[in-house]
DNA sequence: GACAATAGTGTCGAACTTACACCTTGTCAA
DNA sequence: TTGACAAGGTGTAAGTTCGACACTATTGTC
């Protein structure tokens, strides 16, 4: 936490450092991500994405990590680092230099996020329908999606969006949705099953009122690897 | 420039700033990259990437490429952000948060670097044999080549390397350094010329005693297009 | 004109990708 | 009990891409 009660001089100017996160989910075959309604100016009332300033001795994975779950009560995400923002005027009050992250989570994680700290709400909004964000969100939001749209192809971050067991309907609807584009079944079946990646539990899923589906998890343990 | 004359105050602890910039080049068909040594403590004699601190009011990219200048001659460079590094002790001086980038520079524009600024010498290495590097550069370092190695796959990262013309043996042995193997000169050839990316300047280009070679250039225009 | 050195070219088989349709297994209601 | 509904689950053939592989062409030199 901050006290306010010195002050801390340098010989030349320093930049204030934040970190934001972009938590992605897909949630009603829509991709969505994670906003607050800022508590406090600049911008209060304003969405933005979860983040706040670095502290002294903190490091920068850490700052993330801390100030996601303490304005959304969201924590254990594999945060990746994105991109870092740093043009001049990019918020009102300082030079602010802003390291951002990324973030998947499945749909069976949410425990409805709870605002607190410097958020007074907290909700996820559809990609394709965002409310006007705060400083350069907009533009962060933007990076993180082509990030994880171009990652779809050469890596395993769709499993980031899937809970510990899963149905091969439930994996190819996931990429569908990131894709933006249906994808033929025995194709898919075919691709993911010569991956390697996913093992049958032995057990079967009921989703409906009809057959049930076989349960599978993935290989590898509980982080996802990425591979770069 | 900096001015020590007054202090700048702040109710909280700020970090400081600085760029550092990874500047690869094929040189004697070796990868290579451009290293300074420090005139100044920490480090002093040590060698270093160039960079340095950010200017209050200035963007993070112009830093970079201020820094690259300054230090060793070299501007005009397409430099790319690449990672962040901000553990808590990375400097012995101050919390200090580096925006890290990276750039390829042809063969042919090593108007030869000279040493200014903060540095007292400037010189390329071999990716090999490199000498032991200040603070965690080395871990910037082998973290530019991943990104470079990784993009040779997806993006036309190599033609970052190449003369505004060139030949196709030429070319094809960017790539074998890059990769760090042999090409079969039939399957490159086809490769390349079916990606449509580059053209023959209708010219031969003389490089021995023995048959000349066509010339090409890219298609595109002057900054290499990365496809992400 | 023979030799040295690099430039330049085509084919075949294997592996992978894509398009495409039907039967199975469960629930539910008549 | 049976038939309709809904999603689960499976194979094949054609086209494309990728990789291995060897010889002729052109220039300069001796």
């Amino acid at each position: 936490m901050r006290s306010p009660s010195q002050t801390f001089s340098y010989p030349y100017p320093h930049p204030a450092v934040t970190t934001d996160v972009v938590v992605f989910t897909v949630r009603n075959n829509r991709l969505a991500i994670l906003l607050v309604k800022r508590a406090n100016m600049p911008f209060a009332g304003s969405w933005a994405l979860p983040g706040g300033f670095l502290d002294i001795d903190e490091d920068l994975d850490a700052c993330a990590a801390r100030e996601l779950e303490e304005e959304t009560g969201i924590a254990g995400l594999y945060l990746e680092q994105l991109y870092t923002f740093g043009a001049t005027h990019r918020d009102p009050r300082e030079r602010v230099i802003s390291v951002t992250y990324y973030a998947l989570v499945p749909q069976d994680a949410l425990t409805a996020p709870r605002a607190a700290s410097d958020a007074s709400d907290v909700d996820w909004f559809d990609f394709d329908a965002l409310p006007p964000l705060a400083f350069d969100h907009a533009a962060i939001v933007q990076m993180a999606h082509r990030r994880l749209v171009a990652k779809l192809d050469y890596s395993t971050i769709a499993f980031g969006f899937m809970p510990k067991t899963f149905t091969l309907s439930e994996l190819q609807c996931v990429y569908e949705t990131l894709l933006n584009q249906p994808l033929d079944k025995r194709n898919f079946r075919k691709r993911i099953l010569a991956q390697d990646l996913i093992e049958e539990t032995g057990r079967q899923r009921r989703n409906g009122k009809h057959r049930p589906a076989r349960e599978y998890r993935a290989r590898f343990a509980k982080r996802v690897e990425i591979i770069k």
